[in-house]
DNA sequence: TATTATATATAGAAGGTCTACATAAAGAAG
DNA sequence: CTTCTTTATGTAGACCTTCTATATATAATA
């Protein structure tokens, strides 16, 4: 199976990108909802720092892989909600078959060895 | 349980540490041998470019996780063999566990949400 | 009214891998 | 034997990503 997305030389970068586009892919959330909500489900091991995750926002919706739109809400407080587009969930799809392989490739030589 | 080891924020890091250490646990290679062993073993998804081998040994080697001798080899022909320490078999041990961790909770909540 | 939580954003430091360069011996090809 | 390729180790600097720190502003709470 080739490896077109998961780039091994950078699993943390690929990691974010997939919990960030699995945390959208059953609801639109804007960035602060979006670090809280990957903390709860993770039990608190995979957080975002704040400074780590817009960036990260601003480059998927460059690549078109999410769309964001702000919000006015309430008389003055703006909040930008993302939601995943088509290729968005492409990528995901496309992402997580690839983790599989990764993981399952690194259990295997490792466990093969160590037994 | 807490993460001791695997850091989340540079998971290639951890990934690579844990390749190396599995590949030396059960038998003394040399660095190029050991990026050999390791590309094969996994079918060319796991690869080391040698300028980002090297300084890992030399940087697992002065935390202890592995020890290198060199050794004559031929009348000039030298190199240096690595072998996993004590210390290094304790920590691929806690890495592999953290894996498991890592990776069960990252299916789970992305499979959560996508299904 | 002051403090904390919510909310977004950027600049620069830190740290890791990558490319490229450097050196040298062994083996194969011709 | 001479040239090219493979084996073998290593470092310097570019590049990229996350982290820390700083900045700004509103809403909620005490």
């Amino acid at each position: 199976m080739e490896m077109n997305y998961v780039e091994v030389h950078n699993l943390t970068k690929s990691l974010n990108e997939s919990l960030i586009l699995s945390a959208l892919s059953g609801q639109k959330l804007h960035g602060y909802q979006l670090a809280l909500e990957i903390e709860k489900r993770s039990d608190g091991l995979f957080k975002f720092k704040h400074g780590t995750l817009y960036p990260i926002l601003h480059k998927l919706e460059k690549e078109n892989l999410i769309s964001g739109s702000w919000k006015q809400e309430g008389p003055r407080r703006k909040r930008k909600y993302y939601r995943i587009t088509v290729k968005g969930r492409k990528r995901l799809k496309l992402q997580l078959s690839e983790w599989k392989t990764v993981f399952n490739l690194f259990f295997n030589i490792s466990g093969e060895i160590i037994k």
